[in-house]
DNA sequence: GATGACTATATTGTCGACAATATACCGTGT
DNA sequence: ACACGGTATATTGTCGACAATATAGTCATC
């Protein structure tokens, strides 16, 4: 059963991936205004593809639109931020636990090859974690879980905007080498199957990465 | 600050709004296809207005939409039910906590009367359950958590889906009653800001409810 | 100089028509 | 009788134009 076809088939599908991809990387700027005949000419599309494609990123509460006025790209704010782990670590929390539960020995052990081939990126110094999708660590434990409305929620729901404040607020210094022991730690507790620590684990990490984005974004925002 | 605007404003809102109380109260059926010809001249619209509808109601998880091939409506199963209550249990008791955190004296009065008015209906065996929206409890608790994404998360992706189980399987016999008792027993824990108590009553009454459900369910298919 | 109504402009919302894709039907061949 | 191909039909996806709404600018009035 494939939960997420991430595959573009209609005009809209590559103009929605694109869009997303342009905001979540800052290419469109947080806060700015998203014109709708601007876009369409601009993706040579028509509006109806524009407007779409909008429609869905509202869901992914990447972007706000009020009726008759338009849409603006969501801003980046720290009670925003405060908000979102929220949700995020108790909703990850229980992806994690379920992932204790339900994946596969297969699935774990392409888990722990994914963390491999990471350790080799994290010694090398590259920063691997602007990636998303299946080469993600999180994106995995997600599907894992494999609760269609967890899964829904997730990725289609919060997933693209942390992406969007960590992408932009950045990762940097000794964060990227205890980040990635504390994945090993999860998914070592998922291999025990230890569903309680393999929660808590998980509800920790993603606690220590919002302390290091907030750091930044008080930095940016005195 | 007001985290939802119920309020139409365009015909797609409008439109929208229809097609989703249709489908929750049964009057279009679960697992039937939606035709966007039939419906626009069913509503007298365009189709764009319909298209419009058609996606917000994928993005709440009413209707499944293929690409080129159309849309239908969710069935409601067994499994499905399972997966929606299992994060249901964990959103809406992390609700309830935050609720109890962050209601106004005000609001936990409001609340307070509600329950009140309800105790009426119950006396009188009205079964009140079926009405959405800020006069439902649920709504109130969800709303109180003051979390905007927890907020849009219940509302806009599982809440109606939620009800559209309860109202096409039904609550009857001595259930409405002892809901109605743990519906009390949630607000006096809000009450004495008692989160912890409040997460765990929020939690038990929804895993009573879900069996209640489920047992419908599986007397429709053997 | 500030305020309020009015007009001009730009943007979003809605519509009907056309293009692309999938489904159903029918005929042919084995 | 069954399997396969091709055509006809129906449905969805995309487009450009028009209608409705909001914004900005202008002018008159206090």
């Amino acid at each position: 059963m494939i939960f997420f076809n991430e595959n573009p088939i209609t005009t809209a599908d590559k103009t929605f991936f694109k869009l997303r991809k342009d905001i979540v990387e800052g290419d469109i700027l947080a806060s700015s205004k998203l014109s709708e005949t601007e876009l369409s000419t601009k993706f040579s599309v028509s509006r109806a593809v524009i407007r779409e494609a909008i429609n869905r990123l509202v869901s992914c509460n990447l972007v706000e639109r009020k009726a008759n006025i338009g849409a603006r790209v969501v801003a980046l704010t720290p009670d925003g931020l405060a908000e979102l782990y929220q949700v995020r670590e108790s909703l990850e929390g229980m992806a994690a636990r379920l992932a204790a539960k339900n994946m596969t020995m297969q699935e774990i052990d392409d888990l722990n090859s994914l963390l491999n081939h990471h350790f080799q990126k994290v010694k090398t110094g590259e920063s691997y974690y602007q990636e998303a999708g299946d080469v993600d660590f999180h994106y995995r434990i997600i599907l894992g879980s494999k609760n269609q409305y967890l899964i829904t929620m997730l990725l289609d729901g919060i997933y693209h905007l942390v992406r969007m404040y960590r992408v932009q607020l950045g990762m940097s210094g000794p964060r990227i080498t205890t980040a990635f022991d504390e994945h090993r730690h999860v998914v070592q507790a998922i291999s025990n199957r230890d569903e309680e620590l393999a929660e808590m684990l998980m509800r920790r990490h993603i606690m220590y990465s919002k302390q290091n984005v907030a750091n930044k974004l008080s930095m940016n925002t005195p």
